[in-house]
RNA sequence: GGCGUCAUGGCCGAGUGGCUAGGCUGGGCUCUGCAAAAGCUCCCACAGCGGUUCGAAUCCGCUUGACGCCUCCA
């Protein structure tokens, strides 16, 4: 196997992945917290970590996927409640029936944007006795402590033999002279130290006894248990979202440290937001779109519908770990790029084989290789993947030829990358009356040729123009006419 | 205020110390009844100011600007 490399946000720097286990990937990413639905920038985040899954199954490792659900624990702003519980009331729902609702919805939307479900999908509520076993140890460790029916981790303690901020880089002694003290109401020790469980008030909804009380756990508690019960104390690669990085995952470094006495995590790996109008999309400042927008056209950002596999494409044509701006006219002409792509790749089924071979196939193919092994490259893999967009035009017209094996390498490849490293989907394919559609507009296509070898210009261009605005484009080629369905 | 990331041609977006990323748009050509589609081709950018080097968009420093995190967020 090729060497790959992955940029570790840890050293932040590449380097070579060697799996704990060889041919075995253990792979944790944060998932949703399943309060609102998802909108387009989380979807970024998890399309990113479908597409390295699905290179990492590509070049032929056993991968355990492991994908949470958070359901109880995350809190709000104030501290005082957890967000679950706080749309719940907002909706007079149970608890339960908010996390239903948007983890149907979270699974629908990944499902459309063509993404493979995860190995395992944990949630936080079905470990609470996980999550109690780890902070009775962190606390019989002497890492935590007890004080009003809650625990907090003591960050300054840990600190001492331990390094607190060796993800985010920060230093701890600066983060204590920078942090504003709000008010005294806080029950911590320092403000720097996180809950692992919180006491719960009489009016919260979401509660279960343990050792100090009823209460509910601390949001970054349920990652470490997930990740460990499912991945073992050390596994290869953690990842999530950028704006993850602090606190979350240098809490969840400490908890586990705490817990095991060994780093969790061998390669940490971080998404780049998705922005719109420069500005990250967010859930609370309401600067996001909706997957459901973008698939209707129904928002003020967009003058048109785009499909889930345009939106994909469009994500892919950015590297993982840089910002990506969201705007019409950038997908627009994302759009127009995946159709063309999408166009030779059926195209590519009609293609016939020669004596020889004008193309050097395997080079081109170890290029694809080379853009993904260089920390999953995937605009690089789309400039070579366009490459092959214009050589299957090429072969097609009969400028270019490629022997019956070298057709036979580059239609696997074309179809290994884009379908399955990638994940794009072929928007024809979707279309149910297809075999119907296509009747039709080859009786025409019959019509229009009859007109044409009468020079019945008026009739053969009345035909085009007509079905042009259906959105059905003629296309006449040496060999006849084709059409494609925009 | 602290920490961090980034500044690329009309737009979106890769990138290595010297050799054309790619997509979209626009111009020209081939093909075509005319178009479209497809192909070929042109428009050779790297925030500013210094420095290192035979040579830097790529390394270093400073300036300016943008964003992210520090408080819930993928």
């Amino acid at each position: 196997m090729q060497d790959l490399l992955i940029y570790n946000t840890l050293s932040n720097k590449k380097e070579v992945f060697k799996p704990l286990k060889e041919g075995y990937v253990g792979m944790y990413v944060c998932g949703p917290t399943v309060y609102s639905n998802v909108h387009l920038g989380n979807v970024r985040t998890f399309m990113s970590f479908d597409m390295i899954y699905r290179y990492f199954l590509h070049v032929g490792y056993k991968v355990r996927y492991v994908r949470n659900i958070t359901d109880a624990g995350h809190l709000t702003d104030d501290n005082s409640e957890d967000k679950i519980s706080t749309k719940a009331r907002l909706e007079q729902l149970e608890p339960m029936e908010i996390v239903q609702k948007y983890t149907i919805d979270f699974h629908e939307i990944l499902k459309k944007f063509n993404n493979l479900p995860p190995s395992i999908e944990p949630t936080a509520t079905g470990h609470i006795i996980e999550q109690i076993e780890a902070i009775e140890t962190i606390l019989k460790n002497g890492l935590a402590y007890e004080i009003n029916g809650s625990v907090y981790f003591d960050v300054l303690k840990y600190n001492e033999t331990e390094n607190y901020g060796i993800l985010s880089k920060r230093k701890i002694e600066e983060a204590i002279e920078n942090t504003r003290v709000l008010d005294g109401q806080s029950d911590k020790k320092n403000p720097q130290d996180f809950a692992l469980w919180k006491k719960a008030e009489p009016e919260h909804i979401q509660r279960w006894d343990s050792p100090w009380g009823v209460g509910f756990p601390g949001w970054h508690m349920e990652c470490t248990v997930m990740s460990t019960k499912y991945l073992g104390k050390e596994f290869d690669i953690h990842g999530g979202g950028m704006d993850l990085k602090f606190p979350h995952h240098e809490c969840e470094i400490a908890q586990a440290q705490a817990c095991n006495h060994v780093a969790p995590v061998k390669y940490w790996m971080h998404t780049n937001m998705l922005t719109m109008n420069g500005r990250k999309m967010s859930k609370s400042t309401g600067n996001n779109i909706l997957p459901d927008e973008i698939f209707t056209g129904d928002n003020k950002h967009i003058s048109k519908a785009y499909t889930a596999g345009v939106a994909r494409f469009f994500m892919m044509q950015a590297h993982y770990r840089s910002i990506l701006d969201f705007s019409d006219t950038a997908i627009a002409a994302a759009e127009k790029g995946y159709v063309r792509m999408m166009d030779a790749v059926e195209l590519m089924d009609k293609l016939e084989f020669s004596a020889k071979s004008s193309i050097d196939v395997n080079k081109w193919k170890q290029k694809c290789y080379d853009a993904m092994n260089d920390d999953f490259n995937t605009p690089i893999l789309i400039a070579h993947l366009f490459d092959a967009v214009k050589w299957i035009n090429l072969i097609n017209d009969g400028k270019e030829t490629l022997t019956e094996i070298d057709l036979d390498t580059f239609r696997t490849t074309v179809n290994d990358f884009v379908f399955h490293v990638l994940g794009l989907e072929n928007i024809s394919e979707n279309n149910v009356d297809s075999d119907k559609l296509s009747g039709v507009v080859e009786i025409l296509i019959k019509l229009r040729k009859e007109a044409r070898d009468n020079k019945d210009w008026v009739l053969s261009d009345q035909i085009r123009d007509e079905l042009i605005t259906l959105g059905i484009q003629l296309k006449d080629g040496k060999e006849g006419t084709t059409f494609s369905v925009n």
